[in-house]
RNA sequence: GGGCCUGUAGCUCAAUGGUCAGAGCAGGGCGCUCAUAACGCCUUGGUUGGGGGUUCGAAUCCCUCCGGGCCUACCA
């Protein structure tokens, strides 16, 4: 048995996440850690609501609230949608819990001990009307190069030109409009990540099998021009961590905060502690997964996320981890996702486009979009969501293929034999070519899962299912049991044994719809089928069980036409 | 501008430099009747974006052109 610590990036918490959010990170996430727990791996599975930063104030602001209750409410709506689509956490956590406050203070102080932290003096964009100072982003004017006239002060989106926002024609607030801008002189910390450069590259370099995405872009920021550079980890903002050297006061940084990026990913670690404060259990629990002198030595550590996340994994937060000096577990493989797209187009929560966690529950269960997405997860490029797609994968995999069988198999013998495991006849040579090649295939789907390709997994998965419905075809027990019903007996008990395997393989996807196989099958037997032949033993004979409501139902014409509508979104 | 990824059947995707480039869906034919008008079997369909090169051999490696996408450090 392994301990295995899977994290999922962390959704921001100014609004409710796309499905293409949902499958690059916590999804493919929860899929590995079912798996990995249900082949019986002892597995911390920690995901949290990243909560800091102005999109946070700005969002709060929006809604009428003080940014504390509007995060709090916020993390309430995630955790129930999260909920929604069966994301199994061991800890839901915030960023902005009190454990975080202290640990990320914790390491801005070891780190200001190990000389990786410089103060700096800058000039900033003040926003008098606003009250705050604006982030590059937040200053909007026209361009010098192209004379657009909605460039934002780091770029133009027109013409691309990399910009700042002193070269703005018209500078304004992007939040308020306001033009009456200044600049103020404010103090920052730098991590001074260039100092670690050598050690994180090297790092990166002995991390074998990790995707092409996730180390060609750690490359690309350790290399690209001057090399890798000094980041600023502070904020002057209100809502946030304080800036504290441990718990003492840092001289000069009264009123600023750590910045978001810097607090998420420590986040990680404080979740856990925040799972071991809610399971009443000591520093201990929780430290035996994150510290190597303290437990987490045999630990495997794998996170999962979309490509825009890949330089703060595999660069700042390492950095920070190391800098540290302290034996913190770092992260052995990063499973990096693309982008999904929306029949055509980018998702987005501004028009309306695409389909949001909150709006997919309404239509259907969690299984039928965990289905979709993840056995079409943006493994090597960017994947396209399209209502055609979406059915077709629903009504022929799900309800076809899988929901189908059960549905067969469980009318039939319920109907000839009664509701319970017939007990005649004996498997036989049809029965052990079946079991073969359901071993062969067993063995080809835990490859998959644990190599973590997802959508391998799914292929292979569909075709263990297919497999249930040639078996049926080839024995044909509602032809055997004419002429002998002992035989035909055994071809039902057989593929009731199936399904049970079905329901215990298939919970990572399903993990609800497998919950209602084995409710029906009356068992509670979820042990993996590593030896399949004794598997397909495992009902005992006259067992009872129940004839199952339809698994899956279809979407049909009129509803994917419907639901497109929808979602299109006001551009045209 | 720079960097990275990508282009394979109508659609979604496979294929450590090595048999006739494979699946699923869609299309066509046949079979079955237990089942959610479902299932099974067979089958049509590809100059692997274009061109050049390396090699006994290229979807795969190199060059070039065309198309799509992403990143480029103060959104997170």
């Amino acid at each position: 048995m392994a301990r295995i610590l899977i994290t999922s990036a962390l959704p921001y918490i100014n609004g409710i996440k796309h499905l293409g959010n949902l499958v690059g990170s916590q999804l493919p996430a929860d899929l590995y850690a079912r798996y990995m727990r249900a082949r019986g791996h002892e597995v911390m599975f920690i995901c949290a609501t990243d909560e800091h930063g102005t999109p946070a104030e700005l969002a709060a602001a929006k809604a009428g609230e003080p940014v504390a209750e509007y995060c709090a409410r916020m993390h309430g709506v995630q955790k129930r949608l999260a909920d929604g689509f069966g994301l199994s956490f061991d800890h839901f956590g915030r960023s902005s819990s009190a454990r975080n406050h202290a640990l990320t203070q914790h390491f801005a102080g070891r780190l200001a001990e190990a000389g990786l932290i410089e103060e700096v003096e800058e000039t900033q964009v003040f926003s008098p009307d606003d009250g705050r100072f604006l982030p590059d982003r937040y200053i909007e004017g026209t361009c010098p190069a192209c004379g657009y006239e909605r460039a934002r002060g780091d770029q133009c989106e027109n013409c691309t030109k990399q910009l700042t926002p002193r070269e703005l024609v018209n500078p304004r607030s992007a939040i308020s409009g306001a033009t009456n801008l200044e600049l103020r002189a404010t103090k920052h910390l730098y991590l001074r990540q260039s100092a670690l450069k050598d050690r994180l590259d090297a790092w990166i370099d002995s991390q074998k099998g990790w995707p092409i995405l996730t180390t060609s872009i750690a490359k690309k920021w350790l290399h690209d021009g001057d090399g890798l550079q000094d980041r600023g980890i502070t904020r002057d903002l209100d809502w946030g961590v304080p800036v504290k050297r441990g718990d003492a006061p840092w001289p000069g940084m009264e009123g600023k905060v750590f910045y978001v990026w810097f607090d998420a990913p420590i986040e990680y670690i404080s979740a856990t502690a925040e799972w071991a404060d809610a399971q009443g259990l000591d520093d201990a629990a929780w430290r035996r997964w994150w510290r190597t002198d303290e437990g987490a030595g045999d630990v495997r550590y794998v996170q999962f996320m979309g490509k825009d996340n890949v330089p703060f994994h595999t660069l700042s937060f390492p950095a920070t981890l190391m800098g540290s000096g302290e034996p913190w577990k770092m992260v052995d493989y990063i499973k990096s996702f693309n982008y999904l797209t929306y029949d055509g187009g980018q998702f987005s929560t501004s028009q309306g486009r695409g389909v949001f966690m909150d709006h997919a529950l309404e239509l259907l269960p969690g299984d039928y979009w965990r289905w979709w997405l993840l056995s079409h997860a943006p493994e090597t490029g960017d994947s396209e969501f399209t209502w055609e797609n979406f059915q077709a994968s629903v009504n022929k995999d799900l309800a076809d293929v899988l929901g189908n069988f059960v549905s067969r198999v469980t009318k039939f013998c319920a109907a000839r034999f009664g509701p319970q495991v017939p007990a005649g006849g004996d498997y036989g040579a049809l029965e052990h070519v079946v079991a073969d090649e359901l071993a062969g295939k067993l063995a080809a789907y835990a490859r998959h899962m644990e190599a973590m390709e997802v959508r391998k997994a799914a292929a292979e998965l569909r075709a263990i299912w297919v497999l249930g419905n040639e078996y049926l075809q080839e024995a044909a027990p509602w032809s055997t049991i004419k002429s002998d019903e002992a035989a035909a007996e055994a071809q039902v008990r057989f593929a009731l044994n199936l399904m049970r395997i079905y329901a215990v393989i298939s919970r990572p996807f399903l993990p609800e719809a497998s919950g209602r196989i084995m409710v029906a099958l009356a068992c509670a037997d979820w042990s993996w089928p590593v030896a399949p032949a004794r598997a397909l033993e495992a009902l005992p004979v006259g067992h009872a069980f129940e004839v199952p409501e339809m698994l899956f139902r279809k979407i049909t014409d009129e509803e994917r036409a419907a639901w497109a509508e929808r979602f299109a979104g006001v551009r045209a």
